[in-house]
DNA sequence: GTGGTCTAGACCACG
DNA sequence: GTGGTCTAGACCACC
């Protein structure tokens, strides 16, 4: 799978890296028991710090996407994944709500803003690259 | 209208306090050429600090919500807001890609996320207090 | 609180921070809404480093025992501890399994090892120094 | 006596073997004088590393809990062990007490946290194989 | 070779 | 002043 860091964007490095690891899961381009780069080369091949890197990587084992294998390496877990809890509902409430308020305040409408959520979910259903 | 401060939350406070304000007018609850509370009122009634409240009225009168009268101080502007450009489409889904991402990962379908769509806009268009 | 480093320890120092932190919490000598020191002070008053510092107080946050106030700075969180999960279940049998079974090989019989154990969470229970 | 090595552990190999062969002695499931593999054999049953099995037998051999016989190969000593020492009890003091304070840091309460240790004394009392 | 830990110095946004 | 992020260089244990 490619991963392409924006080094202008305001989210940090290790997020997007965070982000794209998830999302190469979700579209199954990432299967489960499949093999990562180990945190230096994948430093190394983006031409940012190991330890940037490893942040990704220590937060992702830490909510269950990814583990260590003694030999191996990083792998992509097969088992439970986090699950829709309560809690990210309100998180995700949250996080929707302003980007709504201003879409709505520039004349958008539920339906006119469903067709952007929906794009996006028709691209993560569909298994090839982009 | 009632603004709530969360100082526990990582969005920052001026961002919390532009929200607000922005769903006021969205929401019809803070009409056109209506008066807001000085900056230094504001700061006061909500405990936080000047540069704070300034720092969000500054970049609601950039971003043509309200101006700025000689006699009657911060009021809510009439004019048409800037519309959906395309520039905010591709903005709407960068931020709603991660969400989305996250959420499909966690077992959640289009279905599912589009209700939590449905919920906030249809908070949005009542015009009454939550 | 006193806090106190064994350099010397296996254990990490963020992972002393993080349990003595936690033993503060338990045993009530910190207290919901307390304040923490910074980041800094703390790393400062420890002769460590700031990084090492802010691991502990990151993995606290993340485990929902401190939460950072806007204007308080670090607080001792009053809500939702994670309570006894399935999952800390299995994590705590596995890590008590090789004590008990040294201590077994020992001579030691389940008396004598439940009775160390009562003597900790006696200590626990009495909320004053040590 | 079957040995399984869980690749995913955050506990080293090297660990586990030990744990494991030391709980299989205790359990009499090893008797003394009995014959253990060779590192070249334990290491290739398990798709391990050499040095890996053979730290973990040298490891053994310095606790006083294996020895090796010029013709018998690896054999289970018979003499005693090191018994329950001050130094043993402490040692276990300090490791039980993290434990112990973020158990009852979720709610647990020493009822509960005496019944996990019984659970696993209760197994290691019992010969059979779980 | 790997990941994990610690240190150090720098910049930025927030309040 | 605070916490958050990024970079850098070093050491260690494990395999």
């Amino acid at each position: 799978m490619l991963i392409k860091i924006d080094f202008n964007s305001e989210t940090p490095i290790y997020e997007q890296l965070r982000m794209q690891i998830i999302e190469g899961i979700a579209r199954g381009l990432l299967k489960a028991g499949e093999g990562l780069p180990s945190v230096r080369q994948l430093a190394g091949d983006l031409g940012i710090n190991l330890h940037t890197a490893n942040k990704a990587y220590t937060q992702l084992k830490a909510d269950g996407f990814i583990h260590v294998h003694r030999q191996k390496g990083v792998v992509v877990k097969q088992e439970v994944r986090p699950g829709v809890t309560d809690e990210f509902l309100a998180f995700l409430e949250k996080q929707l709500r302003p980007l709504a308020v201003e879409a709505y305040c520039r004349g958008m409408r539920d339906k006119e803003f469903r067709a952007v959520v929906n794009n996006i979910f028709r691209l993560l259903q569909n298994p090839k690259e982009e």
